[in-house]
DNA sequence: GCCAAACAAAAACGCTCGTTTCACTTTGGT
DNA sequence: ACCAAAGTGAAACGAGCGTTTTTGTTTGGC
């Protein structure tokens, strides 16, 4: 009742590919089927439904992505640009050979009205980690605290890292779903607001 | 060959409320015809197909949107208000009786991996609108060219203000967006995000 | 080299969808 | 009141989808 690795890879790739480019509604599952080079009793012995393979092949490209991040984060120099790395992760994962128009979560929220649970467990996953790993990059970026705010409960986060890093999540977010609007857009745009609003935080 | 047009109207709502909430692809032709409370028969003379019921309340939907934005510009009291009147028209827009979880052109245009001619016609329509809409009121706000700026050909829009715009517009599509990740997002940080940007560019 | 587990190929099932057709009824302008 | 245009209701179509089943064939560890 198992499947080899190999196959689940091929699997995988083909699901992604084809998924989140096309879209997963339009998709149907013998074209995975003939990407992966596979049969349809195969899949089925290693995913119970599409929409299992929908959501595994986000898990998957979910630990890819923040792998890609956390490379680029390690390639920055100072805090500021290790809160602009994010930017840099947008770029290298696009040009990946496995590609999508755009977020695969985005899009994946998107096509369902309201997901099946697994699947909107990914999606969230992925919107929850964007967002602290945002904030916790903004935290150094911000000026200290000043003798109000060091009353306030510490909740771990100052209020105005969070605040920064939601603007960031905005940013990327806005950065993603442009993409839709012009197939081409680059990351300019939202590194540069990116830049103003780090130093206005200062 | 023809339908009445409180006809056609009643199947407009249902559309532009099935389709944009629940998906397009997740939406059967006959819950429209059900809640539009109208035959089949009737539908397929109005409209040659669903691609193009899609378009039409596509298109429908950028007038009503123009209009909202419109009245929000009108409210406001100088440039600067004026420019920020978007996210007032993004707030009125959300809350209309006929609803829709993000943006229905974005929405489109993620679900269709290559959308009928109709349809990109109509997606593209919006974008290139708000775009062009955007820098326009971004033009007042960035100061007067420097003396190497007005050697430049002169294409109608400043570069500096074009460049404004497309912040915002990038601003506004993260907004959008961002209601995928949290259902309740509001135009807050989008519109805090505008103000920094159009201080920092006076 | 054996044997169970993994796989291929193809057909079939049951369901849903977009669209058309048909026979009939309602509407509204003159 | 009449009649063409507009609309109903239901049935039927053909196609495509996700999934299962069946019959064999290949693979890889002991």
């Amino acid at each position: 009742m198992a499947i080899r690795e190999s196959t689940e890879q091929r699997l995988l790739d083909a699901a992604d590919d084809l998924f989140f480019t096309r879209g997963i509604a339009a998709t149907p599952i013998d074209a995975v089927i003939e990407r992966a080079g596979v049969s349809a009793a195969t899949l089925y012995r290693g995913f119970p439904s599409k929409e299992a393979l929908v959501a595994a092949a986000l898990e998957r490209r979910h630990l890819e992505w923040i792998e890609t991040w956390d490379a680029a984060i390690a390639r920055a120099a100072d805090d500021e640009e290790r809160a602009l790395a994010v930017f840099d992760a947008l770029d290298d994962f696009r040009d990946r050979p496995i590609g999508s128009r755009w977020c695969a979560f985005l899009g994946t929220a998107a096509e369902y009205g309201d997901a099946p649970p697994e699947v909107a467990e990914a999606v969230r996953r992925d919107s929850d980690a964007l967002r602290s790993r945002l904030r916790n990059l903004a935290a150094p970026l911000v000026a200290p605290r000043s003798r109000d705010d060091r009353r306030r409960p510490d909740d771990g986060t100052d209020h105005r890292a969070s605040r920064l890093g939601d603007e960031l999540l905005l940013l990327v977010t806005g950065d993603l779903a442009m993409r839709l609007r012009e197939p081409g857009h680059r990351t300019d745009t939202a590194r540069g607001i990116a830049r103003v609003l780090i130093a206005s935080a200062r």
